[in-house]
DNA sequence: CTCCATGGTTCCTTTTTGGAACCTATGTTG
DNA sequence: CAACATAGGTTCCAAAAAGGAACCATGGAG
């Protein structure tokens, strides 16, 4: 199977992967949440070749993840921002940033990354939670529901030829 | 610059991508989470390469991000397993999931893939939280901090070549 | 007319993927 | 013992993608 046709799967995260998931597409959206915004500067950032930025961001344009926007007209002059898709990101970045801390320090000499939130002006350690209860969420803990009509490839949920019995049940297909 | 490079980078968000960022790696972390362990259950569910899984699994296993366990003795066989490093990636692929559900619906024939949260019962809309005042996290709430002594490229601080002035303080260095 | 800045594009080499066949160890069937 | 099955790979080769460096285009400044 070719990497391309993932977007047509079922599964949420493939489709995104299909997006987001090569080498270099998520540095360039962590780099728009800095305020980068432009060719020269991603390009210089990130080390990346001009070659491939160009077809990245032109790639992100066209999935709607960024969008061009005017900002000097002697030679017209664009540059790159983040859509509502793309601010919408936020969190795959973020919780990236925060398993990089927590589990890749290996010589320790990388310096912890915190933030403020300024809201609440506190450090903030930022947690997946519940929306309905308010705890925060573990894989163990979580319940695929597919719902009707759907599922023959679904992915994200288990396709039944678990060794380990029981704990599962899936909404449809029963 | 060499995509590999990336792994000494200053910024947990490279970091986390110089393992993770390739076309398949969190596609293989999903199914892991799905319950699948076993090679041939991940060649046929992702339908890559026997080739590449087993590069990538490999790959996971020195990253100590999976890990392999005999589960029969016969011929030896091992199947993989997540590590703790490993488990804590969930709230990447919820989040990619999310973000999936939300902006890549386009024909809408994709089932919105929903959540049972086990121990509060609900189906649950999983957010990223701050662990102090408990509101949402939003991009623009959020001012990153690098502690003394780091930074010299340290990413997910703006650099200073902002073209937008104002709005941004980061800590060290001045 | 020349030079500069920004934002690409072209050309060519090296690496990575994709696809299919083959290998290894052991266990089962006949 | 031969023949086949199972699980987990490895090998080989062609195709695609990435890396590197030079070149192109538009418009303004000198």
């Amino acid at each position: 199977m070719k990497w391309h046709q993932l977007g047509d799967m079922n599964c949420p995260v493939g489709r995104s992967l299909s997006i987001l998931g090569d080498r270099w597409t998520l540095l360039i959206i962590r780099n728009a949440f800095l305020r980068t915004h432009r060719f020269e500067d991603f390009q210089k950032q990130l080390g990346m070749t001009r070659h491939l930025l160009a077809d990245r961001l032109n790639r992100l344009v066209e999935k709607e993840v960024l969008k061009k926007v005017l900002y000097q007209d002697g030679p017209k002059r664009y540059e790159y921002r983040l859509t509502d898709a793309g601010q919408a990101l936020y969190p795959v970045i973020l919780m990236l940033g925060k398993w990089g801390n927590n589990w890749l320090n290996d010589g320790a000499d990388h310096p912890p990354l915190e933030f403020i939130h300024n809201p609440c002006g506190h450090k903030t350690d930022p947690q997946l939670r519940c929306s309905e209860c308010g705890e925060e969420l573990h894989a163990r803990d979580m319940q695929p529901l597919l719902v009707e009509g759907a599922g023959q490839e679904g992915m994200l949920q288990n396709t039944g030829d678990s060794h380990h019995p029981g704990q599962q049940r899936t909404a449809s297909r029963g």
